[in-house]
DNA sequence: AAGCCTGCGTTCGCTACCGCACGGACTCGG
DNA sequence: CCGAGTCCGTGCGGTAGCGAACGCAGGCTT
């Protein structure tokens, strides 16, 4: 068995990780590609054990926005677990890595089977949804330069990297924002001295000072999430 | 046993109807009062008769913001469901009324026996979740004109009355706003013959116009609502 | 070597919303 | 009938972010 990387799933007692992981297949995530569209019924659920996905909600008028981020330290398809098997959210990959994959209908028998798989769960969802409720209060207020920070430090934490690969133009659209507000927010950033990059190349400089710069929401996240898993 | 007008309990079969009920007592909600306090420990969950309760995100720096709203349509203390008993939000009783309370260790009792409650809880976390993900991007993008429409709608939906009362300066406090902001959306609102107000005293002359004039954020959370439950 | 595409920086005019402040209108109690 | 409190309208200056557009530089292709 190898170590998994999964830090839900290390949660598991042994046994009930091995029912799982027996359920499981490992496969890449790719930059870009999608997992599943919102409407569209979930066919599997995804255990990141390397890189990174954000989950992106549409809605009819605005610009898409993302109002999550999930890597090793969260699941993809939580809703599986409250019976629901039509997907909420896009679910879009943003940094390359794999996964665990376990099928929709295998991991709801697991989830019969396994009490601690089921609190996990719970956990986990309640976490999420304190996420959600938190995001969308911290895009309404904050300005764009915390929210920056915040966000580097959450890719940071998820892909494990202090360097990624991130056009400005895309972080303006996790952020709902225009790409010139990140180029005055990262250019501010860059010129305190806690990031730097050149051509879509970020590297994370000097992580406390980034912690600093950031809003509060990325401390409350992180509480939340230790508090609970 | 008296006609139970929560939409969730209507939602169970007769027998775990009959017993939750038996587990419950009547409360009146009193506008102003606070049902609990994020952190502090969870003490019952409440099934709304009438009337209605916002759900209120603190945050450190930036002001306080409601995120979601709660009627007969729903419950409080879902994250119960979830086994967490240490409450996220800040419940604020918002129109007069009544409530269904349970007692904590009573309800996951209950949870614990009926399928059929389980399964109700599930899908209204999965509508919470959904709703309060939509919330964040609708403060983000929308002016202040539609995101008024679309509160007043809701809680025109869940207070059952087409008049209620409702200040300026508590409408700005919810919405995240200024009392100047509100004061002109609603103005537009009443010249365009959708509402009426006078001091505090609000009413909804044009309900299929002010549906107009919301953000498709109402439309949105009264499908999902209906898709599932 | 030339050309092209991608990614970044800058500028301009504009709008929505902010904080603050003042004043008018209505209501209620003495 | 008068004063105090509540609620609503207005006006002012300031700003963060918007949309659109242009220019420049590095790297890749041919």
């Amino acid at each position: 068995m190898p170590a998994v990387q999964n830090h839900l799933i290390e949660l598991l007692p042994r046994t009930d990780r091995t029912h799982l992981l027996r359920r499981s297949e490992q496969v890449p995530l790719d930059v870009g590609s999608v997992l599943c569209e919102p409407g569209h019924p979930t066919r599997h659920v995804y255990f990141p054990l390397e890189g990174f996905v954000s989950l992106v909600g549409l809605n009819d008028l605005s610009p898409d926005l993302e109002v999550g981020m999930v890597g090793r330290e969260g699941m993809l398809g939580a809703a599986v677990a409250l019976g629901v098997t039509t997907a909420p959210l896009r679910l879009l990959v943003q940094s390359a890595g794999s996964a665990l994959r376990v099928g929709t209908a295998a991991f709801r028998a697991e989830l019969a089977r396994s009490a601690a798989l089921q609190r996990c769960m719970n956990r986990y969802l309640y976490v999420l949804m304190a996420q959600m409720a938190n995001w969308g209060a911290c895009h309404r207020f904050h300005p764009i330069e915390p929210r920056l920070a915040r966000w580097l430090l959450m890719s940071q934490d998820r892909s494990g990297a202090d360097r990624f690969h991130i056009t400005q133009e895309l972080l303006a659209y996790r952020l709902g924002v225009r790409r010139v507000g990140i180029t005055h927010a990262a250019g501010s950033l860059q010129r305190s001295g806690l990031i730097e990059y050149r051509r879509g190349d970020m590297k994370v400089l000097d992580r406390s000072g980034l912690e600093a710069a950031a809003c509060g929401c990325y401390a409350a996240d992180r509480q939340a999430y230790a508090a609970l898993l």
